[in-house]
DNA sequence: AAAAAATTACGAAATGCTTCGTAGATGTAT
DNA sequence: ATACATCTACGAAGCATTTCGTAATTTTTT
């Protein structure tokens, strides 16, 4: 149900979401380019995700080429839902609220806000 | 800046900004409700938050009264800020679609959302 | 005042995550 | 075929958080 992700392993995720099925070295360069880390440090992590269901990997030709099993949305989805849980009392509202009370939004998302509102009213007009 | 909180240390701000200022005897009862934990357990942590500058205590009196140095609104942010960043790209309307699109909103909220969203928009229009 | 109960301080074990070194296997170039 | 580079597997150290036991102190009860 609800995805478990560490924030390594989410870096990690991150590449595979935004380059498809990669090789550890693939992976390895790109974060590398963020955070100074050690090649093994890399394959270790993609190889605990493997164990726990995270990735999976196609094991022919010289080097694996791992792939994300988990969608990016599924875990935006479980973060959102722990927050909801922790600091904002299981209300959506006063999480939106703060979010976009605090964080610049430009005037296209607000409008894309508003669409996303009205069908929901709409839906809840129906019901 | 940025105010960093450990999931536990999080119950525990939670039973201050919610009772006020309070003993570790109060706050370990109220943190047992929901889960086994040994009392020196819940005073350690409220010790170490000390440290931090998380928490203050009034020594005065037979035991200890703690009240919480970080606001409630403060840690939201924080919590929605490494949100933004680490899984949403950085773009609050993502993480609002979110929020909105997967869980239950009342039509008050959506109307107060609503609301906040004219006010930007109206603010947008001043500059 | 002595015993019992509650509280604090503190060290250290347990846990989970991150890091990396080493060894062995596999593929590539000479 | 041999040497070289790359890759995988794995154990274990390092680190932060969480947990609790024990001892010392203070408060309350008898």
């Amino acid at each position: 149900m609800n995805v478990k992700v560490t924030d390594s392993e989410l870096s990690i995720l991150q590449v595979l979401w935004l380059h498809g099925p990669s090789t550890v070295r693939e992976v390895h360069e790109i974060i590398c380019l963020e955070r100074e880390v050690g090649y093994t440090t890399t394959l270790k992590l993609m190889q605990i995700m493997l164990e726990k269901g995270l990735v999976s990997r196609d094991e022919a030709g010289k080097s694996h080429r791992y792939t994300a099993s988990v969608k990016e949305s599924a875990v935006q989805q479980s973060f959102i839902g722990k927050m909801l849980d922790t600091v904002f009392h299981g209300s959506p509202s006063a999480l939106v609220l703060q979010a976009l009370g605090s964080h610049e939004t430009s005037p296209e998302e607000l409008e894309k806000i508003k669409a996303l509102i009205e069908q929901l009213e709409a839906q809840q007009r129906d019901q």
